[in-house]
Parts: C-alpha cells; sequence; structure tokens
DNA sequence: ATCGTACTGAAACAGTCGTTTCAGTGGAGG
DNA sequence: CCTCCACTGAAACGACTGTTTCAGTACGAT
C-alpha cells in the first residue's frame, strides 16, 4: 500500500515549500505532516532520499508547466513561461527552485546533483522547439539570451516582489521577436 | 589589536568561497584556518555576526566591481561587468553570491536579511548611472531587463560552465543599445 | 491457529552544532 | 612587584542531527 507514501510525499513537499529545503529536519517535518522519522527513514531510505523525491517532484511541476506552454514562437512561449513565474501561488515553488539551484553548485554530491545543469537543459531543449530553425549559432543564441531574462527577471521579482517593473522588462524584449 | 581579526576574517572567507555557507561550521572553519571556535565567537560575537561579516565582505567584492565599470553608456557598463562576471576566478565569489540571495529569500531574518532585495538595488542603480536619462519609464525597463540579462546568464553559466554561448547571448542584446 | 510480512512507536546511538564556563596566558601601566 | 585586561585553550552544556535497535502490532495467506 503505497498510498501512505504518496500521502506523505505530497504532505511534505507542501511543508518543504513553506519552511525551505536547506535546514529540512525530520523530526520537525514528521510532527508537522503527522508521521514520525521512523516511518519517514523506512518508507524513503533516507533522508538523501526522500529529499531527492521532493526534488523530483518540484522538477516535475516545472516540465508540466513547459509542456503547457509549449506552441506558439518563442514569443509566446515567453509570454506563457512568465505568466506562470509571476503568478503570486508560484513564489513557494520557485524559491524552492533557487534554493536547489544554488545547492547544487555548491555541493555536487548529495541528492541536488545535477540540479541546475539539467533544468538549464529542460527549459533550453522547450524553447528550442518554439524556434522554426533551432540548429543555427543565431537561434541557440537567441534562446539562452530568452532564458536568461526569463530567469533574471525571476530573481529580480523574488527578491522585490515587484511583478510590474519585471514583466515591463521581459515583455520590452519580446517585441524584438516575430508575433508568429 | 585587531590586525589578527581582519586577518582571520579574510581566511574564513576564503574558506567561504571554498566551502560555501550552507552549511558553514566553526569547529571546521577554525581548524582550517588555525584557530579556534572559542576565538572566533569571542571576535565576532556569534556565528551569525562572523557570517554577516562574510556577507559584507561579499558585497563590498561586488561594489569594487560596480565602480571599476562605471563610466560608458549602459552597453559599456554590461560588457564591463559580464566580463568580471564570465572570469573563471570569480566563480566561487559568484557561487557564494547565489546562495546568499537564495537563503534571504526563504529566510528572511538572522545574518542573510535583505541581501537579495540590497544586491539588486546595488545593480541598478550603477546601471541607471549609465543611462542618459533615467528617471523615465523606459529607462527603468530598460535597466531592468539588462539586470535579467547579467544574471540570467550567470545563473546559466554557473550551471554549464559554457562561456561561449552565455558571453553570445549576453552580447546580442547589447547591439540594441547605442554605442555611446 | 500459525506463520510471514509489512509496518510503526519508543528509545537509544553516535555525532555535530553554537555557545558558555572556567582557568589560565601574556604583556602593558601603576 | 602587582594589578588589570585583552586574549585563548580545554572542556563541558544542552540541543539537535540522521539513523538504528528492539519490540512489538496488524493482517493476509497457508
Amino acid at each position: 500500500m503505497s498510498d501512505r507514501r504518496d500521502d506523505l510525499l505530497r504532505q511534505a513537499y507542501a511543508y518543504a515549500l513553506e519552511h525551505g529545503l536547506a535546514d529540512l529536519s525530520l523530526r520537525p517535518l514528521a510532527a508537522a505532516i503527522g508521521s514520525s522519522p521512523r516511518v519517514l527513514l523506512f518508507l524513503f531510505g533516507s533522508k538523501d532520499g526522500l529529499v531527492r523525491e521532493l526534488l523530483a517532484r518540484a522538477r516535475a511541476d516545472q516540465l508540466v508547466l513547459l509542456d503547457q506552454a509549449r506552441g506558439g514562437g518563442l514569443a509566446e512561449v515567453m509570454e506563457a513561461v512568465w505568466s506562470w513565474l509571476a503568478a503570486p501561488e508560484h513564489r513557494a515553488l520557485l524559491t524552492l527552485w533557487l534554493e536547489g539551484y544554488s545547492r547544487s553548485l555548491v555541493a555536487p554530491d548529495g541528492p541536488w546533483t545535477d540540479f541546475a545543469r539539467t533544468t538549464v537543459e529542460d527549459w533550453l531543449k522547450v524553447l528550442a522547439d518554439a524556434q522554426p530553425a533551432s540548429d543555427t549559432k543565431a537561434a541557440e543564441t537567441e534562446r539562452t539570451l530568452a532564458l536568461a531574462v526569463l530567469r533574471g527577471a525571476l530573481l529580480d521579482l523574488l527578491a522585490t516582489g515587484d511583478v510590474e517593473r519585471t514583466t515591463a522588462a521581459v515583455r520590452s524584449i519580446m517585441t524584438g521577436y516575430g508575433q508568429t
């Protein structure tokens, strides 16, 4: 019966969104989601195993977004992705994402392995699919720039909460692309 | 005699650049720099006090860069900043910066307070000084975009190490600005 | 009824953490 | 010489960490 396992993972995910991953600890987590450290270790093998599944879930959430954003040219995809990034209800997920990103840069081992590099590739691939001719050097530069703008604006937004200014910045660069 | 204090801070800073701030611990740090937890606490009051000074130093390092990058139009400043960001010898400092950035988003209290928001403002101010008329809405959008590109490309670079691709992306947007 | 297997509560284990207590150094000023 | 004071080594404190040990409980199959 992995119902309980899935349920606990879902609750642990919600808890991680609220409290962050950096100082996640089994005892407080278990207490908050009505379980025990013993059970969490039994179900997930180790804390690292649990964290790995939490990160996988965070990545899965983003992949769902990226899939929904498909279709149309680069401008449409950027618009769709940005409106998702700027939505207040995704703020917690995105700070969690940034946490995993920065952590994977300083500690290449552990559950975070390759998290940063993987998400770069995930996103670039989706952007490439939105380009008519994605195999040219110019196209690669174009989508790298698009990714940089989205993420740079996200960093800004997460720190300042200024939706208007950051959205204006993202929009301003899309006008350059063809409006398919 | 604060010679010793400055010396220890300098060494602790070097240690933090190598090992990151997230799981910084007094005993290993003290052992590595030829001191003791007792002395570190005596000199800096608490671990938080030490971390605060380390972050202040990281910020100071960036302010030096930003000051050197001054002069010229937005394109020149971007070029100067990017060449600094892309330099391999600054990789450690920048991952440390990102670590502090993400940490300050999830734990608003503690030594990290406002670290993210502060650095956004630091950078935007320098970019504003590079604009001929910085008080218009269009100028604000323009420099927000410039900041986003620099930081987004930096995120990409830190994860992939692909200097060529990220540099091309940054350069591609500068061509739009006037080459003062 | 008996076995086996999946699960779980309570407690302990060994370790690390930041910080404090206590007992000293060493050297400058009176 | 004595005192004061900035400084430091050693050890302990209490709290917390992930994980393990042990002793069960519940339940389905034989």
